[in-house]
DNA sequence: TCAATAGTGTCTTTAAGACAGTATCCG
DNA sequence: CGGATACTGTCTTAAAGACACTATTGA
């Protein structure tokens, strides 16, 4: 018997299938508040939030009104929940190409009181001035920004707070053991604004300490010098500019690792 | 207005749901073949696939007959997909407490000609001695392990090939980047052995050298000697048993490492 | 000249890497 | 006592960590 048989044979009704799929988005970007000229940024991580509105697009009450929540919504059966991801993101801060990465699934038994409905998480990493002109839709009364602390003191809508920790822990993660803190910054960037970004997220003396750094940045594998390119934006002496270079992404085995 | 009318009012018939939602595991377990009495043992990293049978359990033509492809089946409501990974595994092997995790969605339209179907792909490690009892189902015609070379030149069921490349890819990177060795080991093992598992994925010459290895097992922070514990079984030389030390699972931020 | 940022000089300590050598035991 | 596995001794080299010091510039 034939594929096409067997399939003609299936039939999806013998099986309970789930009531929604859902692309949530952990938003994050970097407030960079310039402290004065001539000195090195100050940098807390934020992520963005939405404020669920009191009726929806067709004009019924919501659920979870009222409660802050990630942004996202139901995925169409012509593309993934990556896709998705992308297509909500550009909406709503139009900007595209920029880091999205699915971190996990959430999808236990009454998550949503709607019904069975299977929430794919991606966190995603936007330049700050992308978010200048984020707006409320339809579906939501504000958007806002709040630090990684805040945020989970926050009224949170669904299984969000889990789904939120989650994605800082991983963030956190990501930005000391990936190069994703390239996202955060322009293209070419002196050895304190690296420092700054990462400084949100560990307390590393190695990271830390201006000296180690500066000597440190030099010998990453990852990193090179942008010979004769130098700035002032961060201090009045002439600082010298780097740049990541692409597809190095050394991470030692745990096993052969420095303790 | 409340919550519990916003619920009333919802209609989940407005948005088209999927047709299923399934979790698939990638079985993976380590073939030790003995060489002998005193010698350390010769490790393959396999993968335990099925073979899709003809007919399903309700004697109907099956999709994608024949082909090899991952264990798994459809989420039921009241679980999460990692229950389901969960209670698929023990069905199968009888072994339950083993080492399960998520590492990607697979849901591109057209993967499954059924229709709308989402994937939810774990890993698992079991033990050798549990896949013995393998056994067909209802479902499978056979079952059998492979390398992780010669998987890739099966016929394989949906997109399998794409999720257990991905899936050897993260097990490759976890084994060497946390502590998940440890599920392939007794509790109690020697360098050699610990050893050998890290050779079935990596050349590293820190831990392909004998000499190199054996010194840097006694520093690792993660690891410790069990005092007077010694074995035989890989050597006349009474050899030095250690353990893994629980949650202690240090990786250097790339920015700290030495390269 | 001061204050602030960006470095460099240099010493100590630690560990990686290479290579040779020793230890233990069974058959 | 041969062969195989499990180590240890020792030298060289590289880099981390700490601390003091210099360099550059605008106000």
């Amino acid at each position: 018997m034939s594929n096409h048989d067997a399939l003609k044979q299936y039939d999806s009704s013998l099986f309970r299938t789930p009531d929604g799929y859902t692309s949530d988005i952990a938003v994050f970007t970097i407030l960079s508040s310039k402290l004065g000229d001539f000195k090195p940024p100050l940098m807390t991580l934020m992520v963005m939030l939405i404020k669920r509105s009191k009726l929806n697009a067709e004009g019924l009450p919501n659920i979870e009104a009222g409660k802050w929540a990630l942004p996202g919504g139901f995925v169409q059966p012509d593309e993934s929940a990556f896709e998705a991801a992308k297509r909500e993101l550009e909406e709503e801060t139009g900007v595209s190409s920029i880091h999205i990465k699915h971190y996990n699934v959430y999808d236990k038994p009454g998550r949503d009181p709607r019904g069975w409905i299977i929430s794919n998480a991606h966190y995603a990493i936007v330049p700050e001035h992308a978010l200048e002109k984020r707006k409320a839709n339809d579906d939501a009364d504000d958007v806002k920004l709040f630090s990684i602390d805040d945020v989970l003191t926050l009224d949170l809508a669904f299984d969000h707070r889990q789904i939120i920790e989650d994605a800082i822990k991983v963030i956190k993660h990501d930005l000391l053991h990936t190069t994703i803190a390239k996202s955060f910054l322009p293209d070419q960037f002196t050895y304190s604004e690296l420092q700054a970004v990462l400084k949100t997220v560990t307390n590393d003396s190695g990271i830390t300490s201006d000296q180690a750094f500066a000597r440190k940045i030099k010998s990453l594998p990852f990193i090179k010098e942008v010979p004769g390119q130098k700035t002032q934006r961060t201090s009045k002496t002439p600082t010298q500019l780097y740049q990541f270079i692409d597809d190095v992404n050394i991470v030692k085995p745990i096993y052969t690792a420095r303790y």
